[in-house]
RNA sequence: UCCUCGGUAGCUCAAUGGCAGAGCGGGUGGCUGUUAACCACUAGGUUGCAAGUUCAAAUCUUGCCCGGGGAGCCA
């Protein structure tokens, strides 16, 4: 017989003559001639209750199950006659597939995010980590689900590359030579004899692949890993991390703001239809201001305001910051916080970044001294999106890569573009990750994704 | 990488130079349609590692390792 998920048998409507569930116990207690056993199978957040007599044949050993062992169930679905719950299991046989003996590190109490980082092969087992993992997948399904009702393509774009993409970053390096015994050539490492006979990463952006697709195809998007090699110990950092990369031919900055938006608001209002469940118990003991911030997202409309009104509001606030503020150099994480948290309460767009520090791709505004940049700021996170409309001018843009050092050679497919048909476009990308910090409340980046790579971390 | 706080039982923490403890979890027994069950008893320690100061170090000093928070780099 298949097994019944939990998540359908609890939302039942009538008692059901014979079931069969297979899932870990979480919690056993003994009465005079029965056991009380909860069940877990992860396809929801709720335990089933089951009711395990003394009649069961392997009854001694059912009463020695403990925390983390694995069991499957068969009987019947009745309705509890106790408090807490509608519907019980009455067992009629419970097959033991495996014991966790006491050495099993999860207790029925609460343990700390930092402990259980240390078994993140266990945590998926506790209440919160299921909850996150449930809707990290909730999300990803949104994330194709938005784009398929807006006539996107999902894309693949290459995780190996053979170039430093927009400079952004430190890059991973991939080789398939024998580390210990490089081959060299007048005192360098001879990458003839590497697997493509040239130095190769892991990309930190599908952008400029992704870019060629939607002069193609309209309407693209990626979603994949990337990966980045900087040293950075923050709770919003990873060195592996989901990106979702929308780019849209015949897009201006405006309507590419304007996509941003609605897409993370379709993200937060899936999350809560659809995760209500899951969400509840984040609101509960996570944040308790969750539900409230994620309703004003999902309802309001973003501020928008360009870097020039960002740097005068700023300068105007009579608050002491840590960073000076000057036309030109970078908005820290402080200013971003203000602006978000103290001045405006609420997600914002800041867009038209001076040129000087954005990458060569980004298009050059009539100014000349600004690009068409935008970044989507949301409360506690910090940015969450990154974006802009594209260089399309050839000779702008082979001006602008020179100015950044970069060699054209190393881009001449990416130059082409805008040699043959080029019209203007624009993306962004979403860090899928912080999104999901967004959503659940939860404050370190390490705690929404099962793995986390971070400098000196790769274990599991 | 920088600043800052921390590391004591399986977990969460106490012990501020003088006998290393509690709650939870584990084990044993009892009780009960229970539900973070309850009651009793019980086992459990290289106080992160190494060196130093002292009659005496979990406690003070130095170095290293690991973790949290903040910052930079960025999504």
């Amino acid at each position: 017989m298949n097994r019944n998920k939990i998540a359908s048998l609890l939302a039942s409507i009538n008692p059901i003559d014979f079931v069969c569930i297979s899932g870990w116990v979480r919690t056993r207690r003994d009465a005079k001639t029965f056991s009380f056993m909860e069940i877990n199978d992860g396809s929801c957040r709720s335990n089933i209750q089951v009711i395990a007599d003394d009649t069961l044949k392997n009854y001694e050993a059912v009463k020695k199950l403990s925390t983390g062992s694995a069991v499957t169930v068969f009987g019947v679905l009745r309705e509890s006659p106790g408090k807490g719950q509608r519907w019980e299991i009455e067992a009629s046989a419970i097959e033991i597939h495996g014991l966790a003996p006491d050495s099993f590190p999860l207790q029925k109490k609460r343990h700390s995010d930092e402990f259980l980082r240390e078994i993140c092969h266990l945590r998926p087992r506790t209440n919160k980590y299921g909850a996150v993992f449930r809707i990290r997948s909730a999300l990803s399904s949104a994330v194709h689900q938005f784009f398929k009702d807006h006539g996107f393509f999902y894309i693949h774009t290459p995780i190996l590359t053979g170039s430093d993409c927009e400079g952004a970053g430190q890059l991973f390096r991939v080789t398939s030579m024998d580390m210990e015994n490089l081959p060299k050539i007048s005192g360098e490492t001879d990458y003839q004899f590497d697997f493509f006979k040239k130095p190769a990463f892991l990309t930190v952006s599908g952008q400029l692949e992704a870019e060629m697709l939607a002069l193609a195809l309209g309407d693209v998007y990626t979603f994949g890993p990337t990966f980045r090699a900087e040293n950075s110990n923050t709770s919003r950092h990873m060195a592996e991390f989901w990106m979702v990369e929308p780019e849209m031919a015949f897009c201006d900055l405006d309507q590419n703001m304007a996509h941003a938006e609605s897409f993370i608001r379709y993200l937060v209002n899936r999350a809560l239809t659809h995760c209500a469940d899951d969400l509840e118990l984040f609101s509960a003991y996570v944040d308790k201001t969750l539900l409230t911030t994620l309703n004003k997202i999902a309802s309001s409309n973003f501020i928008r305001l360009t870097y020039t009104e960002a740097i005068d509001i700023l300068k105007n606030s009579n608050k002491i910051f840590q960073y000076d503020i000057d036309w030109g150099s970078d908005l820290q994480t402080e200013h971003e916080r203000y602006l978000c948290e103290d001045h405006f309460n609420g997600p914002l767009i800041i867009y038209n970044y001076p040129a000087s520090i954005k990458p060569f791709y980004m298009r050059v505004n009539d100014d000349e001294k600004t690009v068409g940049a935008m970044d989507v700021i949301v409360p506690r996170i910090g940015e969450i999106i990154g974006g802009s409309r594209r260089e399309d001018r050839f000779d702008v843009l082979s001006e602008r890569m020179a100015e950044a050092g970069l060699k054209q050679d190393d881009y001449w497919w990416y130059l082409e573009s805008r040699r043959y048909g080029s019209v203007p476009h624009s993306g962004y990308g979403l860090g899928f990750d912080r999104l999901i910090m967004l959503i659940t409340g939860i404050t370190n980046i390490r705690d929404v994704i099962p793995f986390p790579r971070t400098p000196g971390n790769i274990e599991f």
